[in-house]
DNA sequence: CCTTTTTAATTGCAAATGCAATGAGTTAAT
DNA sequence: ATTAACTCATTGCATTTGCAATTAAAAAGG
């Protein structure tokens, strides 16, 4: 009966390791594309609720951003209502690489799914939407 | 599109800082419980066989069982046909935790797939069984 | 207001992580 | 039977990770 949890997880560990192959020559292994993908979706998001947007520690995403600010793929800027929050924007650099990365996704999106006929997927996605973490 | 994918990545990470969290007080957190749960339920498997199987790196699972010896959950033998092989056995200890690793395991995904019906419960088994990672 | 409680960001530190490289045993091929 | 190619375990090393603690700002309560 653990059979759905256990795909899940095993799914999700295969992609990570292959995305972060595919992703190291550019230094955005170690799920750092997730967060170039992420920000260029939303940008100014501040830093806490971009980490809880990829349920990512918030100390990690931060000195994770913190890099990427200094690679030139993000960049941070106050929150003039609340001195507390840092935002964070993608870089023209940043944007520019954004179709690959996410044509890289839609690529391992496609082969996981790729067993599945149209009929099939939208079932799928009907019961992960009911799925509660 | 792409939400299949995200959803399954994001309920991973969640359950996974839920689980560490839970087996921390025994220092089976950084995922160290997976390992038991697996020996457990497959004594015998090889070092290497046994990372594969988790899709864990194999240095970190090498890494990870020596500490699991060295605190008294796991035992290792060689295996007498293939002198590079080493074979993961349980202890008694860890056979004697495992219901509990199991139980929350079974309470993770029940509370996981709370909303569904049983009919909607075997399709959506069905349907992961077809994925292909 | 002033105090208390919450929420962000940040840093310290010890531990985990993972790529690359090494060495030893096994299999395949000539 | 010897070489070549492979697979496993192990180690080196630099980096990443994440819990715990600190500081600063904002919100809540009285």
């Amino acid at each position: 009966m653990l059979d759905i949890i256990r795909d899940i997880g095993a799914i999700t560990r295969t992609i990570q390791i292959r995305s972060n192959a595919e992703f190291r020559p550019l230094e955005l292994d170690n799920n750092r594309f997730i967060y170039l993908i992420r920000v260029c979706e939303q940008p100014g998001m501040f830093l806490g609720a971009l980490a809880d947007s990829m349920q990512i520690d918030r100390t990690t995403a931060f000195r994770t951003v913190k890099k990427l600010v200094a690679d030139g793929w993000l960049r941070l800027e106050a929150d003039p209502a609340d001195k507390r929050l840092r935002c964070v924007f993608p870089t023209e650099r940043a944007l520019t690489l954004y179709p690959r990365l996410h044509a890289f996704e839609q690529a391992q999106s496609d082969h996981l799914l790729a067993q599945l006929s149209d009929s099939e997927l939208k079932r799928l996605r009907a019961l992960m939407g009911k799925l509660q973490a």
